[in-house]
DNA sequence: CCGGGGTATTTCGTGGTGCGGAATAGTTTT
DNA sequence: AAAACTATTCCGCACCACGAAATACCCCGG
């Protein structure tokens, strides 16, 4: 059974996983005997791990008989990774594509607590400085990322939003959240945003929400690159990343994280 | 947070599983740090358990850029339980119609290791003795469960099946493949499956297939009664099974588990 | 009403092991 | 070349996960 000689194994961690497994693929909810026998632990122990996972919500104690079976919270991380993954994975083509075309950086992102965050970044041999890296957060009022994804929020998540103060990353950072309004509105209407020099000293970004098939905006892709050179990109970029955006959302499976609460 | 003082709960477990809902929450691959900063584990700890996730496939570690991401193993769990899961909640409403219009047990099962397996039982109030309960297994060949079930698997599968010794359970067993392959040949035609006496002396089953979108049969519905009793309902039955069957074939979302591969 | 076989908990003492600080190695940035 | 950052490895000790066995709780059958 592979007892795993790996020297950094923790043992009850990788035993709580094979519980893990065998009650999520099983099509009904299980005993404590049941996965003892299944497993050839003793009870002690499955007993101590069932315990623990349904404590954490991964699993769900049915008290009255004594069941145990997946837990909510297992499922809702599962909806979660289907949907990045297939994000990530969709997004892949489109995003080398466009540094195919283009010769210039292109970053995927999406909204975590009301930031931006970098989930992919595909750049173009050139200049790597001052390139976002995966993970690394941005504001989101400096970022075309940030203000393609906020034009495309109902209202409510907008304005709880420009509650937080704006960091003034360069000096022409918008700090005020009334000309932010007016520069996420000009957004929704164009179906892109922009943002020169707001984030970054001398970075010109178009960035383009991508949609889910309820229309909200899960993510955003963006073309950034030194303002000289985006002069003359703008335009056919922001067309390019509109395109690749429709179809990424098209490829997008349907299961919707933000569901009408 | 929430130390949890729950007696039972197994410290290493319980601080593995905040690290993978931390990891699968995350829309892009995480680094050690990024974690340990995050959860304010010690480097060590958290090195351990993505380790230890990593080697139990539950976790992708990416060699190169030293990134743990989600891995297939449990993106496999997680499709198993998604369709187990709408399969269970959406056969209920059903089932309980069943019970309600016949008065009989009423019985759902699904195909594992060429095994039938009960998930879901409801059985009038009346003698519940023999009954069949959550989790237990039984043949193929001597339930109408598995017949129905086996009448809409591809031939390679079928065959497969009867390869096994063919327990004879009580006098009436089926205990022959020529025969068992009419029976099932005759449930295709028909749409449903019966069985007399050949799992449980005097007990009747009436089963029928619940097929996912693209044909397959995940599962099965059947109902169960005394023989004297079954003769009258069977049509009835048979009729109102597939009506149930069809309207939790709808209901089903689209992940397949039976791809083509 | 009283067993009997089946569950799930609880107890408890011990040995193994999970722990985390600190040292090391490896990589990218300056 | 050095600095600053990563990820790994080492190591000794406290602790706590372990599992056998005892207990408590059923649900059935007599």
């Amino acid at each position: 059974m592979a007892k795993g000689n790996d020297p950094y194994a923790v043992l009850p961690v990788a035993k709580a996983m094979q519980v893990f497994a065998y009650v999520t693929s099983q099509a009904h909810d299980v005993t404590l005997t049941e996965v003892v026998q299944a497993l050839g632990m003793p009870k002690t122990t499955v007993f101590r791990y069932l315990q623990t996972l349904s404590a954490a919500g991964f699993f769900a104690h049915n008290v009255v008989q004594d069941r145990y079976g997946v837990g909510e919270r297992f499922r809702e991380l599962a909806r979660m990774d289907a949907v990045y993954h297939s994000l990530r994975s969709t997004a892949q083509g489109e995003m080398d594509g466009l540094v195919g075309g283009f010769r210039e950086t292109v970053n995927l992102a999406v909204l975590a607590d009301d930031e931006v965050v970098y989930v992919d970044i595909r750049e173009a041999a050139r200049s790597q400085r001052f390139q976002a890296r995966i993970g690394h957060r941005h504001p989101v009022h400096s970022t075309s990322l940030g203000k393609a994804i906020a034009a495309f929020l109902p209202v409510e998540a907008v304005e709880r939003l420009v509650c937080t103060e704006f960091e003034q990353r360069t000096y022409r950072t918008l700090t005020d959240a009334r000309t932010f309004r007016r520069h996420v509105e000009e957004a929704r209407r164009r179906g892109f945003a922009m943002e020169s020099g707001e984030n970054e000293d001398g970075v010109t970004c178009v960035g383009v929400p991508i949609l889910d098939d309820k229309g909200y905006p899960i993510a955003a892709v963006s073309l950034s690159a030194p303002d000289n050179r985006m002069q003359v990109l703008a335009d056919r970029a922001a067309e390019a990343l509109q395109d690749a955006a429709r179809r990424i959302t098209a490829s997008l499976p349907s299961i919707s994280l933000h569901g009408s609460v």
